[in-house]
RNA sequence: GCCGAUGUAGCUCAGCUGGCUAGAGCAGCUGAUUUGUAAUCAGCAGGUCGUGGGUUCGAGUCCCUCUAUCGGCUCCA
């Protein structure tokens, strides 16, 4: 007998070789029915497999992030079967699940794959899936593993088995398809009922641009064709929530091809909501004692030598401006830091007067490769909520935590709850990405790893994707389909001091290293805009909106008491507009909707008569006639409730 | 940069297998209407069909180049 635990701590006793499933069914026929695969001491199990020693048990089903990989991973499988029926001699690399659904990077040698072949491929994926095959797990030697994979000339598998250890190799079987797998399946193929390939794309094996680019064929399954349905309905909802074309709609933002890819446009609307969040940001800032600064957005090519910026990025950027007649060259600044730098050495500072904290809304251009230009997420021109923090190692601890602070007010104040925090650290194997010292980069993780655990944040650490001059937090959002973006970001910099040979005079009357910290609670200005254009769906906090409400006068006659209520919402610093077109107010009410605008102020004969608005929310809730002064009182409180000072 | 897709009026889209002056709705302009909580009516104007080349008697439609955009990959100071 063995002794299994379930997650709820109770024990029981089955006899040993019992399975997962067996365990099920025992608990509950109905559990039974909807168990699709199981974690074991730790390891993730078919239903299938006998279960030889004591340990704890979990059972997992469709609802189960968990059962939900199993089912994918699962459907990958069948997927690949169905590429190898439809295109012979397709070489299969590996196929995961993800966060919504699964891919499978193939071989296809000479040929290709469009949309035009995804109707063919579902089609011959369910066929196989309807047939019921259970899925079966196979140990086998690692001799016998690559004679089978090199007779079929995948060598893809082969390096993948020559980097797996003699007696971890198995094979996962399915009717006639064989897959190098280590395992993770739910219990056979007829559960999957719906099966959608969603794109396909270029991708290179084992994510190295110099190896062969192989074809991901992106794919999502379900347990009912209802659940497929309504999953590609939640797209439909998350492309009308794209920043790119609520931009477009409310006028926030454009590009145009002449002035060039990735360098938006602001239109007016746009302009003064992104002023609206600088003066939010400048505000908190002069509370955390930031001070103002301002840089010119260019730089000799010496300046970016000296922060090894040019070394390290100069073929890949934008390329030097030289001067017609001196031949000076000059780059456009990718960064703000080495400017800063430039302040902090305009004259010697004491350890008493330190830290300094620099910030400026600071514009940068970078050359991001074309294929990654995306809306205002990722483009070639944009303006960091910057600042650096220049302080004694002894404050660096402290000053790491203030900005924690005040990035999660910034975050907290726009109603962004769901960020993780990421530190970064050094990829210890490939020493030769990073500059600086080895003392100084442990020093510095520890920092941050202290700093965040203290601030109780639930972060996750990323091994190699620090910076190459020093390790960082960052605060990632997700957008409308659920991918993430870093939004603000905690950089600790031991280099660009060294570099700039910055110093301070100690209180031993000796010069000392400062530490430098960057830091960008936003991150940029654009791509926080659009994150929170996708999250808001573009519905903002009332204190940010273009306009917050629009006067509707019911006909030409009511113009004049429409311009007087606008006047005295002016004077209540309340943003409004007036809408005194031609039109029914019924087409007025729409558009107004349309456009977002958070109150409706409709006045016909009762309302100048009485001398009230009504007010219309957007939405559509009705909040009757009121008097201005308590509509503006409405509005005030409502604002001081989302947003709170630092 | 790489793989795949897309590009028709300011916006959203139609234009079948190549064939008469390229269509619609919204937005715009003009006029009528004076409106009570999500579209009043009529008229007008607006397009070198992303760019350049090719095939053809004939190209928005087929082929190629470039470009921009979209979904990924690599990258992201």
């Amino acid at each position: 007998m063995i002794k299994i635990t379930l997650p709820d701590g109770t024990i029981r006793e089955y006899a040993k070789g019992s399975t997962p499933m067996e365990v099920a069914k025992d608990i509950s026929e109905g559990l039974a029915r909807n168990v699709i695969s199981a974690k074991f001491n730790g390891t993730i199990l078919e239903t299938a497999t006998p279960l030889t020693e004591d340990g704890s048990l979990t059972l997992y089903t469709w609802n189960d992030p968990e059962g939900k990989k199993a089912f994918w991973h699962s459907t990958s499988h069948v997927v690949a079967q169905a590429l190898e029926a439809l295109y012979p001699g397709v070489k299969l690399t590996i196929g995961p699940a993800i966060d919504n659904g699964f891919y499978y990077d193939v071989d296809l040698g000479e040929r290709s794959i469009s949309e035009k072949d995804f109707a063919e491929i579902e089609k011959k994926a369910l066929e196989i899936a309807r047939g019921k095959h259970d899925y079966k797990m196979r140990a086998v030697s690692k001799e016998v593993a690559l004679a089978s994979y090199k007779e079929q000339g995948n060598e893809y598998k082969v390096e993948l088995i020559e980097n797996l250890e003699d007696g971890t190799i198995t094979f996962c079987d399915h009717d006639t398809f064989t897959d190098l797998c280590r395992g993770g399946h739910i219990p056979n193929t007829g559960i999957i009922k719906a099966i959608k390939i969603l794109s396909v794309a270029g991708a290179y094996w084992r994510g190295n641009e110099n190896n062969k680019q192989l074809t991901r064929v992106y794919g999502i399954s379900f347990p009912k064709q209802k659940d497929l349905t309504e999953y590609l309905e939640l797209l439909e909802e998350a492309k009308k929530r794209d920043h790119r074309k609520l931009g477009k709609e409310l006028e926030l933002f454009t590009f145009s091809q002449k002035v060039g890819p990735g360098l938006p446009l602001w239109l007016p609307k746009g302009a003064a909501l992104r002023d609206r969040l600088e003066q939010f940001l400048k505000k908190a800032q002069k509370k955390a004692g930031y001070e103002m600064v301002v840089t010119p957005h260019i730089g000799q090519k010496e300046l970016y030598v000296t922060s090894g910026h040019y070394a390290k990025y100069g073929e890949d950027s934008f390329q030097p401006i030289r001067t017609p007649k001196e031949d000076e060259e000059f780059l456009l600044k990718p960064m703000n830091c080495p400017h800063h730098c430039e302040i902090f050495k305009h004259r010697p500072f004491s350890y008493k007067e330190l830290p300094k904290r620099y910030a400026e809304f600071g514009t940068v251009y970078r050359y991001e490769q074309s294929g990654e230009l995306h809306g205002l997420t990722r483009v070639r021109g944009f303006t960091q909520d910057d600042a650096h923090i220049f302080c004694t190692p002894d404050q660096l601890a402290e000053e790491f935590r203030n900005v924690i602070d005040l990035t999660l007010y910034v975050l907290g104040s726009l109603g962004f709850g769901n960020f993780t925090a990421q530190v970064s650290v050094r990829d210890l194997e490939k020493p030769e990405k990073y500059i600086g010292s080895v003392e100084n980069w442990e020093k510095a993780e520890k920092a941050i790893i202290d700093a965040a655990s203290e601030k109780g944040l639930n972060y996750v650490i990323e091994t190699g994707e620090a910076a190459f001059y020093g390790p960082k937090l960052d605060f990632m959002v997700k957008d409308a389909l659920g991918r993430n973006w870093q939004l603000g970001t905690i950089q600790v910099d031991y280099n660009l001091p060294e570099r700039f040979d910055l110093t301070y005079k100690g209180s031993d009357n000796e010069l000392h290293r400062p530490v430098m910290i960057h830091r960008a609670p936003f991150g940029s200005m654009e791509r926080f805009i659009a994150l929170l254009l996708e999250h808001t769906g573009g519905n903002f906090p009332l204190w940010l909106v273009p306009e917050q409400a629009i006067v509707l006068p019911i006909s030409e006659k009511h113009e004049k008491y429409a311009q007087k209520v606008l006047i005295s919402l002016e004077n209540n610093e309340i943003r409004a507009l007036v809408d005194n077109r031609s039109e029914t107010v019924g087409k007025k009410i729409r558009e107004a909707e349309m456009n977002k605008i958070p109150f409706m102020l409709i006045v016909g004969d009762n309302e100048e008569e009485e001398q009230t608005i009504s007010v219309r929310r957007h939405g559509g809730e009705d909040l009757g006639s009121v008097s201005i002064s308590s509509f503006s009182t409405l509005v005030s409180n409502e604002i001081n409730s989302t947003l709170k000072s630092f």
